[in-house]
DNA sequence: GTCTATAATATGATAGAC
DNA sequence: GTCTATCATATTATAGAC
């Protein structure tokens, strides 16, 4: 051992990159259930089984620790619409879309409402993110949008807008989970309560954006047997 | 004046009354904005002029004087799906609906983020709220949606969840109207920001429930000139 | 690097003068 | 009824032993 600048993998960088992990997974379930003050830096301690002392050491300040924690989910973030690309097909792509987002609210709750409560409570720490890398995302989006609406392959709508409206509804079943489950009356949601509201979100913004099939519509004629579900594939 | 029971218009009980909704309107405010640990005593009294002691004075605890401010929130809260009625038609019901949600959204943003904030951490001080009169409600009102849905009246869809989407859409423009306003690049939400918000979410729900004129459908059939633009009255 | 003990401050709440 | 002065506690942060 010539040099002790090497460090190899299961070195000290490495256990040391472990236990900031370990801290930041633990801060996001705190701070997604307590908020920014809510939370204690003694709770966010005894929850990850460290002394207080360890997190100031690791991160400085209650504050720096937030922020690095909003940075790591800011990473995912952005990814999500891979899919809207000029070339897709406007259905599948917006699919895709919803598919992810509804998949992160089931796999990563805390992170969203980590998120949401930073932005309800004004965004004091995501401002330049908002008005930065987001604005551009959904300006580039929105053209991929708008050239398949003046190309013809879907109904007109306002893209930014039709952005929010997905955002909102995906992002409901992680930040308000738990008015969704009071009011089906269950402990908790069920994959087959996320199964059904990705059917829902998907038939109003494809059929919204007139990419469903149009079965025949039940216009003014009543009298006929009740039309059956259009059900998707993953029903619960 | 024989009996000092009486209490005319303008006497002491008037007055305290004033005070109350002053103090609440005021907390309504600064809770909204920093959540309820997040928002101190001090804040509260400084925003209303009044001193700390006063408020402890009216309402004993912050704790109670939250609790006040979120029953006056639900006592709104629940009268705005009265539209949804069987006899009446699906397409004006769900419109009338979704426009008193925004209305709400633009009027009293407030009120609206104190409820998500409350949702958003577990609803500790609205569990009986939620799965007793909202639970009741949505039960109520979907099984008139199920009733549009067996007469053929609309396209079907889960009503729950149908009615979990339209109030994600139409609260975002309150509780996240920072991230809207910051993607948009407005220093906050204008008028005809929230006209096009509401345009896009009756076009995704009447349109997602079969209930808009089918205009000619621009489904595979590209080279045509750009379809019009589906405007709504009320347009910014 | 880790953790116990403690400092410095902010907060909810109240006693008691007016 | 109203408000100043103050208490008791909880919180962030750090000093310093190991």
């Amino acid at each position: 051992m010539p040099q002790d600048t090497a460090d190899p993998v299961g070195g000290r960088a490495w256990q040391r990159r472990k236990r900031l992990d370990h801290i930041l997974a633990t801060a996001e379930r705190v701070f997604a259930e307590a908020g920014f003050e809510g939370a204690s830096m003694a709770e966010l301690a005894a929850a990850s089984g460290l002394p207080k002392a360890n997190l100031h050491y690791y991160f400085g300040t209650k504050e720096a620790l937030y922020t690095a924690l909003l940075d790591s989910i800011l990473d995912l973030w952005l990814s999500a619409t891979d899919s809207i690309r000029p070339e897709a097909d406007p259905a599948q792509a917006l699919e895709a879309y919803i598919r992810t987002k509804m998949l992160w609210s089931r796999s990563r709750p805390f992170a969203s409402k980590v998120f949401a409560n930073e932005v309800l409570h004004g965004a004091t720490h995501l401002r330049s993110y908002l008005a930065g890398p987001l604005r551009t995302l959904v300006q580039e989006k929105s053209r991929v949008v708008q050239g398949w609406i003046d190309a013809g392959r879907m109904q007109a709508i306002d893209p930014p807008h039709l952005f929010f409206a997905i955002w909102a509804m995906t992002q409901t079943y992680a930040d308000f989970s738990v008015q969704i489950g009071a009011v089906l009356n269950r402990p908790e949601l069920l994959p087959e309560d996320h199964a059904a509201g990705t059917d829902t979100i998907l038939q109003l913004v494809l059929r919204g954006c007139g990419l469903e099939p149009q079965e025949p519509l039940p216009v003014a004629e009543a009298g006929r047997a009740a039309v059956a579900p259009p059900r998707r594939r993953r029903r619960g």
